[in-house]
Parts: structure tokens; C-alpha cells; sequence
DNA sequence: AACTGTTGATTAAATAAATTTATAAAAATA
DNA sequence: TATTTTTATAAATTTATTTAATCAACAGTT
């Protein structure tokens, strides 16, 4: 009989291909995973794994059995959590992902209040572009995620808590910084630097430009702070949202903000969670919370 | 760390509502099962089962964990059956669940052949309704089920392997008993009686008698065969399918049969299996063989 | 009241199984 | 040729599981 053990073991070398490496991450010797997955294969009837000394490769039929071993730990995993949704809510450890445009911005805000009300909350944060969020949220590395709608969160529970609007910033001598707000029209005209592709924020501002692609003359960052240092020092504009503005601009005498004219909300925030997570309370507090504190930035900053 | 014994156990438990039966049936000692249940309580953290001297209930959470359980058990299933569908064909253990008002007329056209071609297979067929069928499927009780479509068999698999038309069958004195075809005008005149609720026979029957209930004069049975019976013996008609007739009608001199005016095919019959279901290939291999076998007899009795 | 037959829980000894450590074998690398 | 890196194997040890016997609580019966 096929045991969660040895399921656990083929994971492992489905991830690092590498049987010592697969039995270091199980916290096991070689030579037991070794057996094990011997074992199992027996019981199967067919291979998993090619091995010789070079390296590993999944056979097909290995990597349906891999699929179908992925949906069991998930559903062990489940189960193992079904505990906690009568528990203390937020008494757990919790893995979430956040996209980068939102998290540095985000963490600030909540986690101090967090860590005072429920210390006894393991939060375990990485920051993630949408695509893997999505990914890992879906085959259960990440309990939840949260990124910027519109994005294709198909077979995941998507819980919006916010909507802002993006902020055009450019250098503080610019005589287009006292404007009361810039229209479409002045926006395309500008040298506008935005995200690498790959980063939500890129698509969701050029959305709110009325743009598909961006021109080649527009320069792009890995980060927003990069682009804000750009636009302190002249090299162009960008939009930042406006969860951003206390950290990259009000700090900042080198840059101003001008609200846009084109009508908001210029990004929806949401949680996205697999419909089968076993304490979707958790997270429904959490997104409460989050919001709370959002509020009250925003009216402080008013 | 939870165990698949434990989850067996715990299935176990759920079927029987009794340790003792429940240890039983997984061939262990009611200590064992208890134990490794208390264990596993611990380590989910909550009660899956209410126990005391007389009786056992499962908690709210129970059967939630349950649930996920169940899915887990069914996915190990799965898991233990890829290796099938790489081996030889039709070499396996297989259950399959067929409505009484087919099982009786296929098995002995289909069985022989299975037998002479296919001695490694191990067939085991039980006799069901269509709801207990899909239900059965679904949770992986079964391999697969063969019924009589339109039946709801949502988030399944349906192969429909072969259609068929309804006969009015009469006593041999019958003046009706040698028209060439029934018009239905006729049939609605006659005194026909079906199988109980629960067959979807009846329902398919009134279905091609334009009928969406059947008046209260008309008897009811539990088996076609019963049926013919009554009409053999003058006490009514009935409505039969194509595959009945070799046992039910050739052999009976005391009854008739007389095709129906309306257009057919009456009924048609499919295999139905979940769409994860590992060795489909077994599923497609048994359905071109029934088919087969079913060609033949028609051509047969032609 | 005492007896009887349930039920699920507990315990200790016997049994079975998995893990570890150490080693082997094969192949690439220096 | 010696060294390193890889997975596989063997024997000893540790760990976990099963069994069989017993317990404790309870519900009927006598």
C-alpha cells in the first residue's frame, strides 16, 4: 500500500531532482528515500524517476503520478489545517504572497497592528509577480495572495478590499506639478517610465492611458522606487499608486504628484484564496483588517 | 503527521458508525483502530467522532474532514491504478454497476466472449439504480456504470455505446397482437403497466408514450421479468426494450410482441465514468466490445 | 442487586518495519 | 590513477505497530 511518506519523497525529487537534496529538504537519510521510492514504484508497477549517477529525469507516466501526488498532499495539507478554522482565528502560521507594486506599500501599514492584536500569527511573506501568485496559490504553496484586479484568477476565490487611484509624479520644478489634475491628453504627452513587463502595474496603468503597448522612447524599472528616483532627478514621469505616495513622495521635496482626470478606481486590490482552503475565516479577517488600516491612511493623509 | 491508515480507519468508522465492525472490516483489531484514531484526533486537533457506549456519531468538523478524507482516498486509488493503464488491457480488477433493467439482458451476451478473451480480467458486477449509479461513480465505489441515457450524470464521463426501441408486448390472444407497429393513439388505450419509481425505465417508457405520469391503473412492478409474467398472463401490457427479447419474448409462446409507430431510438445506453478515472482506456476497450457483442445478437435475431 | 453482554479505551509483550550508518558501485573529473 | 559525486545496498539499531488480554462504563435482564 502506497504510504503519504513516500508521496512526500517523490515531491521532494520531483522538486530538486536529486535524490540527496530531496532527502536533506525531507529531513530523512539518502538511503531511506531511496528505498522508499523503490518501494513505491514496486507498488506501482512502472518507474518515476530515470536515475543514474548524472541526474534524474520524470518519466511520463511519473509526472502523472506526480500530478495526482500533488493533489493528495493538498488535500493533507487541507485536512491537517481543517483544525484551526474552530481555533483561535489568526492563531496559525500563514503563508501569503504579495506583488511587489503592493507590498512594500501595504506591509508598513498592517503589520504593526497585526503583530500587536494577534502575535500569535506566523505571517510568512514573499513578494511574487501575479503569475506565480496565482500558480502558488493554486497548488497550495501559498494559503493566499493578494494582487491588483482585473487579472485571470480562474478556480480561486478573489476577495476585493480596496480601490485607489494611480498618481501622475514627475520632478518638483515641472510646470505641469501645481496642475489641480492632468488630463488624458496631457498624460500622453509626457515621458512616461513605467514597470518591466511582467508587473500588473505596467498593463493597469497603461489601461487607465486608454494604451495597449507602451512606446520604446518609455524607460522601465524593476521597482517603483527606482522610477521615483528617475523622476526625482528628471529623467521622465511615471504613475504610482496612490498607496505609495507617503513612502516614495512624501518624503520627497524633489518630486510632486498631480491627481489624473481620467475617472477611478484605477486598480481594485483583492485577496485571491483557493475555494477549498480549510479557514477561510482567516482570511476574511485579515482582508478586514487590511482595509481598516487603509482607511485610516488614507484619511490621516488627507 | 497524519497517516493514510488513519484514514482508512476513519472512512471506516464513517460507514459502519461502530469500532468494532469498522476494525473489522479493515482486518485489524478494534484496538488498533482506536488508537491510531485518538491519534489522529490529536493531531487534527479536534473530535471526528462522539463515542460512547452506545452509539457513534460523527462531529460537524468530522465530517468535513471526512470529506476531504474520502477525496484522498479516492486520488490513492487513482494513483495505485496508473500503472494499469501502461499494462496489458482488460488485466485488472474492475467494478461495474449496471441498471436492472440492462444488466440481466447484457451479461450473457457480453460475458462469454469477455471471459474467453480476457481471462485476467476480474469482474465485479452489481446490479443498481441509475442514482445509486452516479452517486457510486462519483465517489470511486465504482469503476464505472452503465445506465440509460437521458439521465443527469453531470461532471461525469458518458460513452454511449448503443441505442435501442421499446416493444409493446401483449398476450398471444391479443387482437393488437399482430399488427405490424403500434400507433400510439393504441398504446395509450391499453392497459400498460411499468416498473416501480426509481427505474428510470418507466421514466424513459412514459417518455415515449408522450406521458409525464402514469395513471393509477396501471400496475407496477419491481423486474421486467415480473412484468412479462402478468402479461403473459392476460393481466395488462407492457413495454420492453430490444435487448429483453431474446429471454423475455422468443422463449414465451403465451406473449407477443409488436414494434411502436413512434420514431426511436427509445432509450439509449452508456457507460459513465469520472473523468479522472485513472485506466480509461479499459473503459473505452469494454464499450467497443459490448457493442460488438450487442451488433451480433441484433444481426442474430434478425 | 447482581449478572451478562455490549461498547470503546488501555496496557505490555511480541512482531514488523523503517531508519541510520557504513559501504559499494559506477561514472565523471582532476 | 586518485578523487569526487552520484544512487543503491546491507546489517544493526531504533521506532512503530499489532496483538491479546484486560479494564471501565453502561444498558438490559434476571
Amino acid at each position: 500500500m502506497i504510504s503519504l511518506k513516500q508521496i512526500r519523497y517523490a515531491l521532494a525529487v520531483e522538486r530538486t531532482l536529486h535524490f540527496k537534496k530531496a532527502a536533506e529538504s525531507c529531513a530523512v537519510s539518502q538511503s531511506a528515500l531511496s528505498t522508499a521510492l523503490s518501494e513505491m514504484e514496486k507498488q506501482l508497477g512502472f518507474q518515476l524517476f530515470e536515475r543514474n549517477n548524472k541526474q534524474v529525469l520524470i518519466t511520463p507516466l511519473g509526472k502523472q503520478a506526480l500530478e495526482k501526488a500533488q493533489e493528495i498532499k493538498l488535500l493533507m495539507d487541507d485536512l491537517a489545517r481543517l483544525g484551526e478554522s474552530q481555533g483561535e482565528l489568526l492563531h496559525t502560521t500563514m503563508s501569503i504572497g504579495i506583488i511587489p507594486t503592493i507590498c512594500p506599500y501595504l506591509l508598513p501599514v498592517v503589520l504593526p497592528t497585526l503583530q500587536n492584536e494577534y502575535p500569535a500569527l506566523q505571517l510568512h511573506i514573499s513578494e511574487e509577480q501575479s503569475h506565480e501568485l496565482v500558480e502558488k496559490v493554486r497548488n497550495g504553496d501559498l494559503d493566499a495572495g493578494i494582487l491588483a484586479l482585473p487579472y485571470d484568477c480562474e478556480g480561486l476565490l478573489t476577495f476585493k478590499f480596496w480601490a485607489e487611484n494611480f498618481f501622475w509624479i514627475t520632478h518638483a520644478g515641472d510646470a505641469l506639478a501645481d496642475k489641480p489634475q492632468l488630463s488624458n491628453d496631457e498624460l500622453d504627452t509626457q515621458r512616461l517610465m513605467l514597470l518591466k513587463e511582467g508587473h500588473c502595474l505596467k498593463d493597469h496603468a497603461l489601461s487607465v492611458c486608454h494604451l495597449s503597448t507602451i512606446s520604446e522612447h518609455h524607460l522601465s524599472a524593476t521597482s517603483l522606487n527606482t522610477l521615483v528616483q528617475l523622476v526625482a532627478n528628471g529623467l521622465g514621469t511615471t504613475l504610482i499608486p496612490e498607496m505609495a505616495v507617503p513612502q516614495l513622495v512624501e518624503e520627497n521635496p524633489k518630486i510632486a504628484k498631480v491627481p489624473l482626470a481620467e475617472p477611478g478606481p484605477h486598480r481594485e486590490i483583492a485577496f485571491i484564496v483557493r475555494p477549498n482552503y480549510p479557514s477561510i475565516k482567516n482570511i476574511e479577517l485579515l482582508m478586514q483588517l487590511f482595509q481598516h488600516e487603509l482607511q485610516v491612511l488614507r484619511s490621516d493623509s488627507k
